[in-house]
DNA sequence: GTTATTGCAAAGGCTTTGCATGGGG
DNA sequence: CCCCATGCAAAGCCTTTGCAATAAC
């Protein structure tokens, strides 16, 4: 697989849009983090880099990377979209643990199987899912 | 199992909240729809029953109904929190179809099952899961 | 009577958008 | 050079909240 730059370069070409030095910039301080995050968040990083980027940029720039495969969003559920990368990662859901709001990637390839199985008794053809299941990490059961 | 009406006066009881004719208009318009509606659409449904009542009342009583485990809420992530409701009902998750938004509710027992063994794995206490899965339905693949 | 609840309107939080200016192809 | 992209600030959208008036217990 190219690299997420050459992959965004790509896409901009393809719909002849322009790449410009904030969206190299967004899409390198995007790459440099770990995890999930908001757009706030990113937009933070990205001050850091240069300051003379707005917000907007950055929400206009994560939504590019997410159309171009390159970022995915998440939404647990509290109203923040967060947006991971997805260059070089395999599929996987989350744990959530409604505590201390602690995230766990897993991966199991049998679930995986029978939603297709599931979707497909439905004669429904599936695009994407997602599965969150909420709970208590083993280190707030602890306290 | 109670009704939900007793099952709310109950809830409201424990919680020394007053019985008000707003939340019983709000829990019986709620339970005389079917589906998944949002606040904005009770709030709509609610009006014509009694024009009197505010948004910021259903906003209000659904959150009750929510907590007292009347209804549970949803999130499709297009931004909108819809409800739909527990009462005799058993678990079930959706699929989703991303060109006519059509949501058909289905129910697998061996994806629960792993999700339960995928959540000891991490020794996760898993109290709530979301599955969706988001696709093209029959209809919208004929077209 | 006392306390919780309501309606109203305003504010909140995140995100998008209109517009004039500036930079890329 | 033309047009797209940017920054700014304002607006949008759903939802929550402060407050004085009102209804429940």
């Amino acid at each position: 697989m190219s690299s997420p730059q050459t992959q965004f370069l790509d896409y901009l070409t393809k719909n002849k849009m322009a790449a410009t030095e904030q969206r190299r910039i967004v899409l390198e301080v995007f790459l440099g983090t770990q995890g999930h995050h908001s757009c706030e968040e990113l937009y933070e990083h990205v001050s850091k880099r240069d300051s003379s980027i707005s917000p907007a940029t950055v929400y206009r720039t994560i939504k590019l990377l997410s159309d171009s495969g390159i970022a995915e969003s998440l939404d647990f559920g509290d109203g923040i979209t967060r947006f991971e990368c997805r260059h070089n990662r395999e599929h996987h859901d989350h744990l959530v643990c409604i505590r201390c709001n602690c995230r766990i990637e897993v991966v199991e390839e049998r679930i995986e199987e029978l939603q297709e199985k599931l979707a497909s008794k439905y004669d429904f053809s599936v695009n994407r899912h997602k599965m969150i299941l909420y709970g208590i990490c083993p280190d707030c059961r602890k306290q």
